[in-house]
Parts: C-alpha cells; structure tokens; sequence
DNA sequence: GGCCGCTAGTTGACGCGTCAACCAGTGCGC
DNA sequence: GCGCACTGGTTGACGCGTCAACTAGCGGCC
C-alpha cells in the first residue's frame, strides 16, 4: 500500500474528460427538453415507455424494476409520485398476496404518446445527427465492449 | 404539427441504447465506489478536485461555477453542505463585497488526496482497461463531435 | 448623488436516488 | 401445520439538482 498511484496517461485523461463531458451536457440537455417540452422527468419517461410497450400496459412491480435495472426502492418511490400524478396506477395482484402489477393509466398512455416524437426528435438533433452512420456504430461497439467489460469486473 | 414521427433507425436505437447503458452502469458503479471507498460524492469529488489544483486551494464562488459548468445555486447547495462537513470554507472577497472565496480546508486537501488514486484506479479498471488505445482515441473524437454539435445547436 | 440594470450569491420547495430498516406473504423442510 | 428463510414491496431520512424568487453590492449614466 501507498505505492505512488498510476495516473492516467494525458491521452487517456482526454478522452476521460471528453466523454465526462459530453455524457453529462447531452444527458442534461435531453432532460430538460423532455421536461420543458412535456412536464416529464427521463424516469417517468422511462416507466411509461416501458409499459406501454407492454401488451396491456400492465407489468409486475419487480419485472419493471428488474428491466430497468433500478433498485426496488428506487422504482417504489418513482411509482407512488407518478400514482400521485395519476400517470399509473397500482392494482393488486391475484396470484401473490404481496405482489403488485403497475398499470398505465389513459393519462400516461396520452402522455408518452405526445413526448416520445418530439424526444426522439432531440436525440437525434443532438446525438445521431452528429456522427456518421459508421461513427454511431463504432460507438455502439465500443459501449458494447465497455460494457461487457465491466459485467467480468467484480461489482 | 402531427406529421408521423420520424422513429430512429434499429441501428441507431441500438447504439442509442448502448451508450445509455454504458453511461450508467459506469457512472453509476464509479460513483458507488468513491462513495464505499472515500465516504465522498462525485459531487465533493470534482470541487475539491477543481480546488486544490489552484495554487492556493482557494477560488471565487462563481469561477468555481463556470469551471465545472454548474447553476450557481447547485454550487451554493453543494458548498454549504460542504462546509457543515468541513471540506471546504467560505471567506469573504475584500474586492467585492457581494463576493466569497471558497477554500479546501485541509480536512479537504486530506480528503481527495486519499481519495484520488482509488478513483483514477476505478477508472483505469472499469474503463480505460477495456479499450485499445486506438478505441479510446475513436472515443474522445467522437464525443468531442457530439460536444461540438451540441455548441452548435440552440439551447 | 441617485437611479437602474447587472452580477454574486442564497434560499425554499420539490422531485429524484440511495441506504437501511421494516412488514407481509410465500414456500419449503421437517 | 410450524418455523424459517426468502421474495415483494414500503417507508423515512438524507444528500443531490432544478427552478424561481429573493437580497445585496457594483458600476454606469444622468
């Protein structure tokens, strides 16, 4: 312990801080739009994108957390402020006493269905229209790469 | 109005997801480490970091805003939880009356000293590990095009 | 020197995310 | 059929981020 640490080399520190950066302001920017745009924050944008690509609007709790890679916790909360907002609803489900299914209601089916083309809109404004066709797909692979690299990493 | 939305392509709804992916999951597990590891947020991470590469720890409020591309009032948040942790300080501006120097206290310059080699060697394992040098290069230019894009673009 | 518009910074309310503790129903072993 | 570990889901506290409203000092114009 308390060997002098490895920094990165300048190259790596660059495409570190440009990737950082261009992360964080595309993400920003995306957000914001969806919420002036639509009054939706991305996670109930995600939600209900999800749900309603269901047959039924309809999914079980944990199945949405799971496919949205969130914490339980984490889903709870988003589910009771967007009951609150009446974009879903919660039912009980018959089969397992402690279960739940999350229904979209008629308002969030509205709601997804008026953000998701101007959305689509945006990110293509600010991401896909940037890169070239084989630019998109290099990244694709090297997200990929990235990706699958950390699912062999512990954590 | 109403023209029938122009989705992506499954190309680019596949890269789309992948870079959305990627950029969580990394973040993410980047920011749960430095958490378990240091105690500290990304947040306090990148001020002290900001901080205590100036010759004298020290910064005026809203250069330290700009540096990072912060709202002032997400500074303000962040420093005064900061300084009821004792990382940073505030001092007041002889120049300008409104003004306020922040300054890393030395709790603070302790605190990322310890906290940076772990983190920089997060960073080389979750993610400069599993890129070539070529690919990594391929990244920062492509996220430099999406920055400029973006610069280019309104909002 | 008094007004006015600007910049510096704070504050409060609210949605979001995590963690840890918790409750309740399930199902399995015996 | 009883106990017990597990899963499903909720809750509360707290840090974070945004927005809008606000205070206060500065600087220029008359």
């Amino acid at each position: 312990m308390n060997a002098t640490p490895r920094w990165l080399t300048s190259e790596q520190k660059a495409a570190w801080d440009s990737f950082i950066r261009m992360q964080e302001k595309l993400i920003g920017k995306l957000t914001r739009r969806l919420q002036d745009d639509s009054g939706m924050s991305a996670s109930e944008y995600i939600v209900l994108a999800k749900l309603t690509e269901t047959e039924d609007g309809r999914m079980r709790f944990m199945d949405l957390a799971k496919l949205v890679e969130w914490e339980k916790s984490r889903m709870s909360h988003q589910v009771r402020r967007m009951a609150k907002r009446g974009l879903v609803a919660k039912e009980e489900c018959p089969d397992d006493g402690r279960g739940a299914f999350i229904v979209a209601t008629p308002a969030g089916h509205r709601a997804i269905e008026d953000a998701a083309p101007m959305h689509v809109e945006h990110v293509r404004r600010l991401f896909t229209d940037a890169l070239t066709p084989e630019e998109l797909a290099v990244l694709a692979r090297i997200s990929d790469r990235v990706l699958a690299h950390m699912e062999r990493q512990p954590d």
